[in-house]
DNA sequence: CGGAAAATAGCACGATCGTTCGTGCATTTC
DNA sequence: GAAATGCACGAACGATCGTGCTATTTTCCG
């Protein structure tokens, strides 16, 4: 009341929606999101919700955006502050078991990965341009090492980047259905297995 | 013909619908699958096609168990055809390979284990209890190719069907978002190397 | 060919979908 | 203090959702 809520209003409730919005979307994907669902979820009318995306398609890139910026932060970010190579490689992959961890009950990256590869529009554009982002962030983590010595230098930085990403897919998979612990072990071993035979 | 041929109006039709049901799954999952659209695509009344199945979630049960059929038909059975060990392990994986190229726009059952790992129900059951067939199944070959030494005798069995399905998954993933032919050639070189190192 | 049985269509229901519109209430600006 | 702006609400829209009921048509058997 006494601190001003001048324009900041209208974003702080915008996030407090996405929060919502993205924990739904973790349940039952981005096309299972509603914004009738999410209004109730947030306590807000339906028009109230509406009003801050304009379309439901607008809400959907807002959620798959709000998705890739905590991975980012989560996952990519806290592995910059570590030193080049191997050791920034290993930090990506540690914080994405981490990431893994928490989103054993639904992935909104990866289930909209699955929604949307099919078709075509706004959100599957989205989905590709995030995917990639991500692949090249990975390769160019890859290529460090390489050039330092860290990994062979035969290693085709694609080829890797690619059983990377496949053995967490496996991870999220099995972590799903199964448990977490036993997808886990299966997956850190598969990764001693992979440094094995790259590494110099 | 023989003497079963009372109703056979009823499952030939039930057939043509789950036809056109297991299309449409493909492209919009099995949650985003409507019994209105699916009515309209058959050439069908609504209430029609709710007859053959009394629920949507019926309906459902169904296309995942066509899924499943369609699977086990294109993948395990031809390879059954191959001797034991490492022969049949590889048919498997090359089965696997053109069921990906044929699904790359979407694949039922991959898309259902991201819709209902979440979640319980009847769905989420029949998903958990379809996967982890398949994953014995696979388990298996893999001790059989053990068993004849094909593969090395230390192999843990469930960590080598847990890398190949994480390739798969890494198959499907790529060849939805980037193009089979990429993404193929990566799956296949991850074989290769992987074949390499279990092998005797 | 006729009659029983099965399969499909037609219609209606309550609920929910995304979306639009007008309105009231704060807060800011003049 | 008056005017303007921002934000959320409530009501309503046409459409579609899944699911019952009741006819009507089609299929099958004697």
């Amino acid at each position: 009341m006494t601190t001003a809520t001048q324009p900041r209003k209208r974003a702080t409730t915008r996030e407090t929606i996405l929060d919502h919005a993205y924990a739904l979307a973790r349940r039952d994907g981005l096309e299972g999101l509603s914004i009738g669902g999410l209004a109730a979820d947030v306590g807000m009318s339906k028009s109230g919700v509406f009003a801050h995306f304009g379309s439901r398609e607008e809400l959907q890139l807002a959620v798959l955006d709000t998705g890739r910026n905590r991975f980012v932060s989560q996952v990519l970010m806290p592995a910059l502050k570590q030193p080049r190579g191997l050791p920034r490689l290993r930090a990506i992959v540690a914080n994405w078991f981490a990431w893994a961890r928490e989103h054993q009950s639904g992935c909104v990256l990866l289930s909209a990965a699955s929604e949307y590869d099919g078709r075509d529009g706004a959100l599957h554009d989205g989905v590709v341009r995030q995917q990639s982002g991500w692949r090249d962030e990975l390769q160019k983590a890859i290529a460090q090492a390489v050039e330092l010595g860290h990994l062979r230098s035969d290693t085709e930085v694609a080829q890797l980047a690619f059983e990377i990403y496949a053995l967490m897919l496996g991870l999220h998979h099995d972590a799903g259905l199964f448990g977490f612990d036993e997808a886990g072990q299966c997956t850190r071993a598969a990764f001693e297995r992979l440094w094995r035979s790259w590494q110099t």
